[in-house]
DNA sequence: GAATCTCTTGTTTTT
DNA sequence: CAAGAGATTC
């Protein structure tokens, strides 16, 4: 290949990024400069030019979508499968390592890895064995606490107790939440990463073995990353050594960082080039724009200006000016919707692509008065993120009895199906069985059969509590037998009764739960069709490596992998991406893409900037919104509409709110501002008040109405005003919520 | 033990 | 408004 297809599409900077000669690289690219084109290039070329091998390069991403992207772009570009080349998060790279050193990582085969719900689930049930009042000190807050301790590189042994006054408890909770974790198996998010790390620090030999492996790592956006992913990434670089020849490559913008929640800390960009000083290291700045208009950009610019502390980065463009970004004053979120909505018509109807439009907000709950109005004006959309698709209760059943036949000792999966479906075990019982069970110490499964056979349950729980275990017992019997996941899967719902149980209630609620158990039927299907192209990526390179005595890679049971594989990625799940959709995201999701028309929603005080954010200035809490802020802007190509409403529904409740304070960071010669009232909204007309409308106007009426049908017609009465109204109605597909309604016809 | 009702509370963001 | 906890009834 030519070396010309890696070099000429790139800019001056892009190129000296792509071919640097230090061994250590920070790229500061601002937001559509080409990080991710210079990421692919860089490996492209070092593949290609500087003959490094794929097995040598690793490359390190936030989400799993990135990974997946990189991965096919470096095909395209390298023409070759990037099979044996190391692409994933930082937790995908950590599970495999841990996978593969379970042993030297103090941890048994088959642990499992456990999400945030079922990680509070755990700290509950801890705090309640406590006798800690819930109330005063809510799980949550320590569930918080534990996670920060990881995220910092913190063990229990490693935190002073003199300063937990008060709150000693933290300490004995987070403990005993190790010791329960170690003792059945289960590894949360952050534990991953601090277990990976401290197999770095304790196993000379694995970090030895991979330090030879590896002469490039690269990672993106790396204003992301927090203290125990950098430290590990400090010491696999070996750093500590003046002599490593490994090379680092970073790539990442502080005006986007947006994680500082969970552990991010900008610091690190500019610490970099004082961490990673074996060699030679050199600092390229990406600031030109290819992605937006002049306004957009300016915009933008404007707003991340407000923030101090920056690493210093103006971005410029090209471009034309391109249109003015238009501000829409909302009545409520429902004529917001309806204004993003025609919006979007209007864009259809001009030849624009749904997938290039994409409506943006700050938190999950604003996509529904969007969807309703989607789903109203019948415009095909698709979420993403929210309730995900392996999130979902009855999934997460499914997954649990997988969890339970994987591994006995797993006591989360086990409570959470013990009486799921209801087979007579009540709390009475499994408080008898847990309580037993943490005086022999030992895991919930064993505990239950021996209490059947001493005689400590009545006669009827024991009955009870046999036939789970035998329902256990018999899907085992079912996953030795050689079948395909997918079978054993199916086996599972049906066998189980779960999908009976949901199926036997008759509203469409549970007509999707029924579905939704079928799909994960199907996702097994297709996982174990094409399989998870990191472990790939990990059993190509022991045939390269076969005589190193590092890696001991065996494949997995199937099933094993697939609940890794669940965790992780916590799957869209949606099978109709390939149809022409609107994309509804949050900020936070969005960042990394682009689109041409975004829509802005919910720009009010107290919900972006977030009001926690705006209380406490501790922190830069609030820089991080306008971080938040600027991302969002950055999203759009051609046009930008920034929406607010004046009233918004929160917790059933109208509230007045007022424009958020980044619009008014935007400088006015480049919005304009459009009229409330032009978008055939009459009015807001809560139920019990009169109201006055005319035929084919689109009245708000603030009542629920529980009707099932699509476009069905039905008479509301709006008393006070002796007018009764045949209106057009249109329904989500949960039955009840605030609806737009259409008269078509006035009676009085 | 299960189903139903009442009351409180509040996720902003995700691997 | 809706999910979850707690109380009440079957």
């Amino acid at each position: 290949m030519d070396i010309s297809q890696i070099i000429d599409p790139l800019n001056k900077a892009q190129r000296q990024a792509v071919c640097s000669e230090a061994q250590n690289t920070l790229v500061l690219a601002g937001a559509g400069s080409g990080k991710t084109r210079v990421l692919v290039h860089r490996i492209a070329w070092l593949v290609q030019v500087e003959n490094v091998s794929p097995y040598s390069i690793m490359a390190v991403t936030f989400t799993n979508k990135a990974a997946g992207e990189m991965r096919f772009r470096i095909e395209n570009l390298l023409k070759t499968p990037t099979r044996n080349m190391w692409v994933g998060t930082f937790h995908g790279l950590a599970h495999r390592l841990l996978r593969a050193h379970w042993k030297d990582a103090k941890l048994v085969e088959n642990f499992q890895i456990i999400d945030s719900d079922d990680q509070l689930r755990l700290v509950k049930r801890i705090m309640k064995e406590m006798g800690i009042d819930d109330k005063k000190h809510p799980p949550r807050e320590v569930q918080w606490f534990i996670n920060e301790c990881k995220d910092n590189g913190l063990r229990v042994a490693q935190l002073n107790v003199r300063e937990f006054h008060n709150r000693e408890f933290m300490l004995d909770v987070y403990l005993q939440y190790e010791e329960l974790c170690q003792r059945t198996g289960m590894v949360d998010f952050a534990e991953l990463l601090l277990r990976a790390h401290e197999l770095w620090l304790h196993q000379a030999h694995i970090l030895k073995h991979y330090q030879q492996r590896f002469s490039h790592i690269l990672v993106d956006e790396f204003q992301d990353t927090n203290t125990i992913q950098y430290a590990w990434l400090k010491v696999l670089s070996g750093n500590n050594l003046p002599t490593t020849h490994i090379n680092t490559f970073v790539v990442g913008d502080d005006d986007q960082s947006i994680y500082g929640w969970r552990g991010a800390k900008i610091e690190h960009i500019r610490e970099f080039t004082h961490d990673f000083k074996a060699g030679t290291s050199e600092t390229v700045r990406l600031e030109q724009n290819y992605r937006s208009t002049g306004n957009i950009l300016e915009a933008a610019n404007s707003v991340i200006a407000n923030n101090s502390e920056r690493l210093g980065k103006v971005l410029w463009t090209d471009d034309s000016e391109g249109e003015l970004l238009q501000i829409y004053k909302a009545f409520n979120e429902i004529d917001e919707a309806a204004y993003v909505c025609g919006q979007i018509e209007k864009w259809i109807d001009n030849g624009g692509k749904r997938s290039d439009v994409a409506i943006l907000y700050r938190s999950n709950a604003q996509s529904q008065p969007h969807e309703y109005e989607l789903v109203k004006r019948g415009v095909p959309y698709r979420v993403y993120g929210g309730l995900r698709f392996y999130d979902r209760a009855e999934i997460k059943d499914a997954l649990a009895y997988m969890r339970l036949i994987a591994n006995r000792q797993d006591d989360a999966a086990l409570e959470r199906i013990i009486n799921t479906p209801t087979r007579g075990i009540g709390q009475r019982t499994v408080d008898i069985i847990r309580q037993a069970a943490k005086e022999k110490q030992q895991n919930l499964w064993q505990t239950a059969q021996e209490l059947i056979a001493d005689k400590t349950l009545s006669a009827r729980a024991a009955a009870s509590v046999q036939k789970f275990i035998d329902l256990i017992e018999e899907l085992q019997v079912n996953a030795d037998e050689d079948l395909s996941l997918a079978e054993q899967v199916s086996h599972i719902v049906e066998i189980s009764l779960l999908k009976e149980f949901h199926g036997k209630e008759n509203s469409e609620r549970a007509q999707a739960k029924v579905e939704n158990l079928d799909e994960l039927v199907n996702a097994a299907k297709r996982f174990d069709d094409e399989g998870d192209p990191l472990l790939d990526a990990m059993l190509e390179a022991k045939d390269e490596a076969s005589s190193s005595s590092g890696e001991e890679l065996q494949a997995m049971n199937p099933m094993a992998e697939f609940l890794a594989h669940a965790a992780l990625e916590a799957g869209e799940g949606q099978a109709d991406e390939w149809q022409d959709c609107v994309q509804l995201m949050t900020l936070h999701s969005a960042k990394g893409l682009e689109f041409e028309l975004v829509f802005l929603s919910g720009l009010e005080q107290g919900l972006f900037p977030h009001k926690n954010a705006i209380q406490d200035y501790v922190g830069g809490r609030l820089e991080e919104e306008r971080r938040l802020c600027y991302v969002g802007i950055t999203r759009a190509r051609q046009q930008l509409h920034l929406t607010h409403a004046e009233s918004r529904t929160i917790y059933g409740r109208s509230e007045l709110s007022y424009a958020s304070q980044f619009l008014s960071e935007i400088p006015a010669s480049l919005v304009s501002q459009v009229r409330a009232g032009q978008n055939n909204f009459s009015r807001n007309t809560p139920s019990g008040s009169s109201f006055a409308a005319a035929e084919d106007d689109d009245v708000y009426i603030g009542q629920s109405v529980s009707h099932k049908k699509f476009g069905e017609g039905i008479v509301v009465d709006v008393e006070g005003s002796g007018a009764r109204a045949r209106v057009q109605v249109s329904f989500d597909n949960y039955g009840t919520r605030w609806l737009m309604l259409k008269v078509a016809n006035l009676v009085t």
